[in-house]
DNA sequence: AAGCGATGCAACCGCGGTCTC
DNA sequence: AGAGACCGCGGTTGCATCGCT
């Protein structure tokens, strides 16, 4: 099973009436697994009761869903992931739970928190919008880096931002073992040795001949 | 070391749609 | 058919942690 957060001793969950609130704690964690396995997904309110929960239904679906569920992938998002995720809202929005369908191991929840707090941000800071093809081009080539990264090893990549010109600009990042970087209108690129990989948008990676 | 703002994310809330009786 | 219960979704909040001064 996932290492789970858990909320510790005298956490800040608080009981209203009946009902608790706030964190889960491990017991309360123990409880939802061990009745799921044992009977199943089912009416999360009576789930609740017959579990010996005193939390409303709402609150287990959401806990059993985001983060006891055995599938559930927990930590950083990849850059395919993010280009994936960047395509589905380019086409859907912000409909979480559509594009949650096509990414099974990682929640709504997630998705929507990666977006508002990463993706949002970064296109601030870049300032394009995040469905502009500016900001996919910059994750394509972050993408790009990782894979020269990992097939070169050991280079210290610089993210070159991308600039507005039109004209092809060559830009050498400093020492001679390290990648340079070429950009011409919209396309990106990571010149590595006798390799070029090239960022297209809408298309991906693209590994080039003889372009340098 | 302490204070404080920024950040990330777990959890809650409200609402609309669906189901059940 | 309709009313209440329930579910699922998207938006928002609150808190723990981190990093900077």
């Amino acid at each position: 099973m996932n290492v789970l957060p858990m909320s510790p001793a005298g956490s800040s969950a608080v009981t209203t009436g009946d009902l608790r609130r706030g964190a889960w704690t491990a017991e309360e964690d123990l409880l939802l697994v061990d009745y799921i396995s044992r009977h199943g997904e089912g009416r999360w309110n009576s789930l609740a009761r017959c579990a010996g929960l005193r939390r409303t239904g709402k609150s287990c679906r959401l806990r059993w869903l985001n983060y006891l569920r055995p599938d559930v992938r927990r930590g950083h998002i990849t850059p395919e992931e993010q280009l994936l995720i960047l395509d589905l809202h380019s086409r859907w929005g912000n409909r979480w739970s559509k594009i949650a369908q096509h990414l099974p191991w990682r929640t709504d929840n997630e998705i929507k928190n990666y977006w508002r707090t990463r993706v949002q941000k970064h296109a601030r800071q870049l300032g394009c919008d995040v469905n502009s093809d500016r900001f996919r081009q910059v994750l394509l080539l972050r993408r790009c880096c990782q894979r020269v990264r990992r097939t070169a090893g050991g280079w210290r990549i610089t993210v070159v931002p991308l600039l507005q010109s039109r004209e092809q600009r060559v830009l050498d990042s400093g020492g001679r073992h390290e990648p340079r970087y070429l950009e011409h209108a919209s396309v990106f690129a990571v010149i590595d040795g006798g390799v070029t990989w090239r960022a297209f948008p809408r298309v991906g990676l693209c590994r080039c001949h003889g372009q340098h």
